[in-house]
DNA sequence: CAGGCGCAAAAAGTCAGACTTATATGTCAC
DNA sequence: GTGACATATAAGTCTGACTTTTTGCGCCTG
């Protein structure tokens, strides 16, 4: 994924962080800077830079006298992709998956729509070959093939969208595919229907058709919705 | 907004962040942590602690033997609210506000669709007391107290919508909606047209009806929407 | 001249220890 | 019980020394 192990502090929260989202300590639980740099076996410097990057994310709060005090789930930054990923990584994996899908499911029709408007011919270029790959590896158990043309296609869309908010959601788009594929309903192939959405979609912004790129995608994402049992099939 | 000065690293960050935000330092820019600790007469290690910060948002990445290197505008964290905020304080609010804009026209909609489904008797009643609140100050230059039941009408409804994603970015509409009572078109009063939407969106989550809710909400975006010519009017 | 080898410098990374500051909590007088 | 005050505690800050990685450059060789 990232790079993992970029420093000392790094390796530290690649074990509290899963530990905190994962709800190891409960909200309100205090930690000690001191405890925890003994627990791990680093410089209290380095377990201060550690605490200071779960603060900017909102997982703990660090106060004097008292300690660093986990916070509520409800105030933590679910957008920051290290916390996607450490949830996604955690126990509450489907629920964190279901969720996502349903902002892809908000976000990807509009998406689409725009691209329609504002993709340049070398995004719909992309846009056309991403699909075409995604057919040719649609039959005969290629699934990781299709899978990294799908995660492309995706991002190419948000991409091309214009909206800067939209594109960096590529990232969240990629992890929710990449968990379907891996954890989730595995299917022996992908689902013929979907496969075509994804070609007409390509087609649709190609053409223009801001509208029709967006109803196509809705129906892509409903898709989604309906393997998590989401909406009534 | 939040608390300010919460340390001396956070002294620095509140400068250093809405620098780098406002491409005060192009990507690319090379940083040297023992030169920004002089400037800003902290420690090294307050300066690292920024540092870390910076880098957890993606505005930066420490290399050995190199420096701290701003990254390009592409890789930004941009759901953290932090750098949301530093962002409309700048120079780029313009652009920034029609980017949230455009989530927001996205999200809302969905949002409402579900928060009519999942919404508590509770929810509903704070909801139509927003919505009332709105009314009771939707004439004669009751701009702020109009705006604080709009912010907590639109926050109420991402809540009660039950999925965490949409809840969080209740923050993120209310810096919109602030920014644009503040800073952008400033009517004399609120659009009528506005503030009954909101009324009958409240009825709608209240009655249950999932589409109506959605297809009103999504009339008061395509407003916002017109407000600043992101759509033909 | 091209290409590879290795050295040295530069900057971040790490650590240990001493000191400062804010603040929660308990204590005592009233 | 209430208020003022003292105290202990844990984070915050600073300093200086040391380590590690990496880049760039000089030099040597083919």
């Amino acid at each position: 994924m990232t790079t993992p192990g970029r420093g000392l502090h790094g390796r530290v929260l690649d074990t509290l962080g899963p530990a905190i989202t994962a709800g190891e300590y409960p909200p309100g639980s205090v930690l000690r800077t001191d405890e925890l740099a003994q627990h791990f076996e680093v410089s209290r410097s380095v377990m201060r830079e550690a605490v200071r990057v779960l603060e900017s994310m909102h997982l703990v709060e660090s106060r004097r006298r008292v300690g660093v005090t986990v916070r509520p789930k409800a105030e933590w930054n679910v957008y920051d992709p290290q916390v996607i990923r450490w949830r996604l990584a955690g126990a509450d994996r489907p629920h964190q998956l279901r969720s996502l899908t349903v902002l892809r499911s908000a976000i990807e029709p509009v998406a689409a729509g725009l691209a329609a408007q504002h993709a340049t011919a070398e995004q719909c270029a992309e846009l056309t070959e991403c699909a075409l790959g995604m057919v040719a590896h649609s039959r005969g158990h290629k699934l990781e093939e299709y899978l990294v043309h799908d995660i492309a296609f995706h991002r190419v869309v948000l991409t091309a969208s214009g909206n800067e908010m939209f594109a960096r959601l590529g990232d969240v788009v990629a992890e929710v595919l990449a968990g379907r594929t891996h954890h989730e309903v595995m299917f022996e192939d992908p689902d013929p229907a979907a496969v075509t959405l994804h070609v007409r979609v390509a087609e649709a912004v190609r053409a223009g058709d801001a509208s029709r790129a967006e109803e196509l995608t809705r129906q892509i994402t409903v898709g989604a919705l309906q393997e998590l049992d989401i909406l009534a099939p």
